[in-house]
Order: structure tokens, then sequence, then C-alpha cells
DNA sequence: GACTCGAAGTGAGTGGCGCTTACTTGCTGT
DNA sequence: ACAGCAAGTAAGCGCCACTCACTTCGAGTC
């Protein structure tokens, strides 16, 4: 990340690199700790720069969480076909990996959820967290066969997203004592995938 | 609550005051939409009077936030002690009820979590939502009888808090598509909280 | 290769915010 | 009657999001 202040007068992709700055500064800063005026600070422009290539504050932080979707939904495609062995394992493997994207990139899991400012309605952001929760629709379906009707595989996938979003803010919020370590949480993990998907 | 000017130059109880107007507030315009001034403008004070009272402004979101888990741990265990009929019934209505405080508090709801700003180790607050979290457990023992040992009743207990908390924060997040109403609602709560209790 | 036109920058300015400071008010205890 | 202190005020500071009038410079045209 360029700190240091820039020779040419055009900048190359701010856009891009406001993203990512932004990106950092959640992290850093905490979800709401940020300010656009010290990403533009560090990119090296002046504070009026970012609204050559974003309307508002709002559009940014969503550039932002669009990008931590996507991430986020890349990593669990990458887990769910790399788990073998028990059938449950692409499960749980999913499940593990949504906890760890909300450990690691904290800031970003709390823009990605609770954006619900002027975004309620957002289209885009629904189809990209929609394909997020395909790659678990289509884990599920793997699992339980072309047997259950579609409105089956949407219901035990919701089950398991309410448990594992749950979870991954429990956890991030501190919100519990039991404090788990890798392990535990993956048994724990799998009994929830056991119950949830048993008969 | 009183947006016309007072007539006595010492107002009473602004503390209280405030708090209660921060809570309409963060209602109105969402968690992190308001602004301490527009409170003390609608206490009909100075902005300079809240801080005669909290040391800053993290103090009085903490303050609205303590109130909350207080008044939905007092929902909660009202609702438990209600449920009847069905040995699961007290909690599937702490289920419910954890959902219907979101849904009616959703900006009280968004506070008291999420609020990990510099309260990560808040003793009073994590005292409080301890006490939340015991009528679970309380309920849990009901249920499981004398048999199993604390941790199991703790780690079933914090197996419904996933879920339900999960649940919460997707449906006021609109991240679900499934809009159930009250009753199948109530029929996911009691295929979940069937799930985590049997054997 | 000069010219122009628009995208992408700048710097100064606005209003609102959180919070502080120095001052005032008026209730309460002696 | 009065002192002292809790609880108010107005004014001001620095930071923020965002706007506006202006400048820079690279890409496309002749």
């Amino acid at each position: 990340m360029e700190t240091i202040p820039r020779t040419q007068y055009h900048h190359g992709d701010l856009r891009a690199h406001l993203v990512e700055t932004v990106r950092i500064l959640v992290e850093e800063k905490g979800a709401d700790g940020f300010s656009i005026s010290e990403a533009a600070r560090r990119a090296g422009v002046s504070s009026a720069a970012p609204y050559k290539h974003f309307s508002d504050r709002g559009q940014i932080v969503r550039a932002v969480a669009l990008a931590g979707i996507d991430r986020m939904r890349d990593q669990m495609d990458a887990a769910a076909k790399a788990a073998t062995g028990d059938p449950l394992a692409p499960i749980m493997a999913l499940g593990l990996c949504y906890a760890n994207f909300a450990r690691t990139e904290q800031g970003v899991f709390r823009l990605m959820f609770g954006l619900t400012k002027g975004h309620e309605e957002d289209p885009e952001m629904q189809a990209h967290g929609e394909a997020c929760f395909d790659v678990v629709k289509r884990e599920v379906r793997a699992f339980m066969g072309d047997g259950p009707p579609d409105q089956e595989i949407e219901r035990r996938s919701y089950m398991l997203h309410m448990f594992v979003h749950g979870h991954a803010f429990l956890e991030i919020d501190g919100k519990h004592d039991l404090d788990l370590d890798a392990g535990q949480e993956a048994m724990l993990m799998a009994d929830i995938a056991r119950r949830i998907m048993q008969d």
C-alpha cells in the first residue's frame, strides 16, 4: 500500500486502490471506526478524489463488502471441494470456512452483514450473497442425493446457515465463554452438521 | 418524549431521558445513523449537556444496550415461564422471543451485539449477557433433568443460542428469501429445538 | 503533431458531529 | 442567608462527508 505521495497526477486505478485501502482500514479500525478521508490520505490523494469514483461513502463500503462476499464464496467453494472422506466433510468444511473468514476478516465480515443502511434491497448485493448460499445448497444436495425436493434442500441449507452465522458472530463479538480450540470447534461443527442432516 | 423546550433550567433526570431518546433514535435512524447532538436537541438541552452524565458517546450507547439486554432477559424469562404443554415448549418460546426481540427492537439488538468498539471486555456488559444466557441454561436443565453435567447443559444451550442468534440476524438483515410467517417460524424453531435436544 | 475534450485530479469551503472549556444557574445542606 | 456543587449554557476545536470551481493530462481526431 502506497503511503508515499504519487509522482503522477493521475493515479491509475484509484477506484480499486481505495477499495483495498478501505478494506485494510476496516480491519485496523473496525467496521465503523474508519473514515474515507483517511483512506484518501493513505492513497495519497485529496479527500475529494474518492467522490470522482463513488457517489458517497456508502458506495465505497458496499464495494468492499461485495468483494468480501466474493472472496468468501471462493474460499467456501475451494474448502468444500477439498474436503473428502466423511460424506459430511464438505458441509463441515463450509462451516469452518465461514467461521474462519469471520475471524480473519472480522471487519469486512461485519460490513457484509449489517450493512442495512440504504442497501435493504440491493439486488447486486443479494445476487452475490445468493451465489455464496448456492455453494451450501450444492453440497447439501450432494449429501442428500436426488430424492428430496428443492424446498427441503433450501430448508436444511438455511438451518446450517443459521447455526454457523450465529456461531461466527457470537465468536467475533466475544459473547461466549467456552473458548474452543480448532479441534473442539471442528467437533462442534460435526455434531451440528450431523444433527441437521440426519433423517 | 418532550421535544418542547423545558421550562426549568435543570432537567430533572436528563440521564434517563437521554437513554430513552437515544433508544428511540436508534430505532428510527438505525444503529449507526443517529447522533448524540440530535438526542440532546430532542431532549431540549444543549449539545454539551449529555457530557455531564456520560464520559462519551460510547457510554450512552452502552447504557442503551445494557437496558436492552435487561429488557430481553425479562421477556425471555416471562416467555419461558408461560410456555406449557410440550416439554420443549419453553425452549421454543425462548427462541421465538429472541427472534421477536430482534425484529421489534432491531436497532437496540444490533447495539447489544456488535458493540465491540472499546467494550471487548466490559464486565458489566458480560454479566448482563450472562444473566440472559442463564435463562436458557435453566430451561435446558429443566428439560434434560439432573443427569447431564453442567458442561453438557452449556453445550446444548450454546447450540441453541448459535442457531437462534444466526436466525435473528439473517432475518433482520434480510439475508434469506424464505419469508416465514409466524407459524412456519414456530415450526422451524420446534424442528431445531428437537434436533438439538435429542439423545 | 497540434488541438480539444472529458475523465480524474485539486483546494477551499460548508455544515454537522463529538467533545472541551469557561462560565452560569439554582437546588441543597448548614 | 449563604456556600458549594451538580447540572446546565454558549462558543469553539478538529475531524468528517461531501460540494464546487478550477486544473491537469491523456486519448482520439484532423
